[in-house]
DNA sequence: AATGAATGAGGGTTCATTCAT
DNA sequence: GATGAATGAACCCTCATTCAT
């Protein structure tokens, strides 16, 4: 039972957050939610930047982990691109809302918060970086700066979800391919000719 | 002297919203920061949000009409792609904090705020669209999307700035290059071999 | 212990709206008087309309609710505007500081205590007119205005309390008969010399 | 034209203070409605109090003065009454607004206002009382405590005026002449049947 | 474990007043 | 005489947090 209260709060709690934000919900409207008094959302959490880091944490954690594991030399240097871009895809598609809190550094709650966010993308980034410099070493990528390379992959990457409006068509699969291709072949493809 | 307090609260407070967000940022603190009285703020502004428009609109008008200027069919598709980085990443370097309140769309604010900055980003991206369909048209570029592609030229134009402590080196020139090159080439280059 | 703060609150906010009326009482002012936090008066009330809302329809219920039980026809028209002012006298000798608010209609704050406050006007007067007009077919009351008539009669009741510092002596019974013999026979009472 | 500045202020002021009272009437309004900068006000007047203060006095003093020459012997007790009645109606249809804060105690502004008003109040009671007095002497009027009648017309004759939306009907003779029957006669007339 | 009444710091905003020009 | 930019105290209200029960 003790879980179980536990867990109905920081559901309601997520689905808030994400539908409105940090900022914008108060400890008030989660208690009303998730039926419970206020006071028992102290009694399970310190603080409401608690509550919010314990959801980010655990939420977060399986995307992470599966980005982590990709680190792996038996994949080759395309397939954990692919993967990478198949994996934050599925992940912005199941939580939305939590998704750009995680992607974007804009609503930094405290220190504790961007630390904990910016070693998260430097170990992604640290992921694909291997697999680009893998790549190059066996010729099938072209010579670059595979840690620039890693940051623009992560960026088109978004072009996934929201923006302004504006999205990638198609389902997940489509998008993951729409998105692999660009930063394989990019505009030009083959075509070759020097601006 | 007039305008001269008026730019200064602007000035004081596109810094701390850049730094704190929106919501973060009290007026009190930006008169603190300004040195100027609480109410000297509302004698130039309406409320907080005109003062968040008010900032917005001037300073991102001179970026975005420098981009609608791109639209012309003297400029090869790729020197508008090229122009359209570059401009981009003169401006968040002029305007860093600025930039990030420009770009991200977490700090929505409300529905003005929202349909001005979409209906500038998809200026921009039919900017790019067009230039993009010229480059198909012409064989220059491979057959794709031109819209999604728009999408995330966009996207990986943002790699030039701060992107949780990690971005591009180099000068603008170099930075520059480098997403051009990305964007054109991707990570494989000429080199086709399908996954 | 519940209602004891309400209770608290609501008490020491009659007091002050009356001492110095809606706009020049402050929540803060009510709160410390109160002896309680300016956050608990917004546990209990909605907003500081909502708190004198609450007041007015709390307290000036047993008052309206009391004239339209005179509205009988086993009571004699005389009777009726007799216990009329009695009711009056009483509810302002009760509620000295709120009566002050009902009476008046200056404090007007906004179209729903407009609303309330004409509907019960409307209804004391129909229930003076509705005395006033039998008395006359009767033949008991003189040939008039029924209507104008018990608009007089309410304002002479004013008589009772305080008008900028003077106002009728004696205990509730001698008041109350001072108006009603006021309103019986006037000045000349039965002596009739035209002007 | 030092005068017309003056007047000019005094004259948008009391409009505004008419319509919107006191508090809700600012200073920035009165300035922009008379065209007139905020400072201009200050150079002419204290305060927003003081301002307030000179209309009063200035608008008052005409009906005031008016009720003080009723203090005459050559004019019949009745006639008193009468002429009472007509130049409080007159003013109170000349100056609505202006005529329910001279009326009312409840938008005191202050000590001194409070004071003046009572001043001018406890004098127009006793011119009445005085005439009364003399009716009551002569045998005109029946024995009554003269003080207390004369509040009891005064507070009649507000029926005049606005009372939640309800008023005497008619123009200014008639209505004059309808609260003097009132008070003359009263609701019995001449028919005594003790209650 | 759980509750919800109570708190007060801090939020955005208004406005009477001042003063350099 | 006249101006209006600047000020800051005070306004109503929100909400994360505490604590007696």
């Amino acid at each position: 039972m003790k879980e179980d209260t536990r867990k109905n709060i920081m559901e309601t709690a997520v689905k808030l957050f994400a539908e409105t934000g940090f900022k914008d919900t108060s400890i008030s409207k989660i208690a009303n939610q998730a039926d419970v008094g206020k006071g028992t959302i102290y009694w399970h959490f310190d603080s409401k930047e608690d509550l919010f880091f314990s959801i980010i944490k655990e939420k977060g954690k399986a995307y992470f982990d599966k980005i982590l594991q990709l680190d792996r030399s038996d994949l080759s240097p395309q397939e954990v691109i692919y993967q990478y871009i198949k994996g934050r895809i599925e992940f912005i598609d199941n939580n939305h809302k939590l998704a750009e809190m995680l992607i974007s550094n804009n609503d930094v709650i405290n220190r504790e918060f961007k630390e904990l966010m910016e070693k998260k993308h430097r170990q992604s980034v640290a992921v694909l970086e291997k697999a680009i410099q893998r790549g190059i070493d066996s010729g099938e990528f072209r010579e670059s700066p595979s840690n620039e390379i890693a940051l623009m992959i992560i960026n088109s990457t978004n072009s996934a979800h929201n923006n302004f409006s504006c999205s990638l068509k198609g389902d997940n699969e489509e998008r993951t391919k729409k998105i692999f291709d660009f930063i394989m072949y990019g505009l030009a493809g083959g075509k070759r000719n020097e601006k």
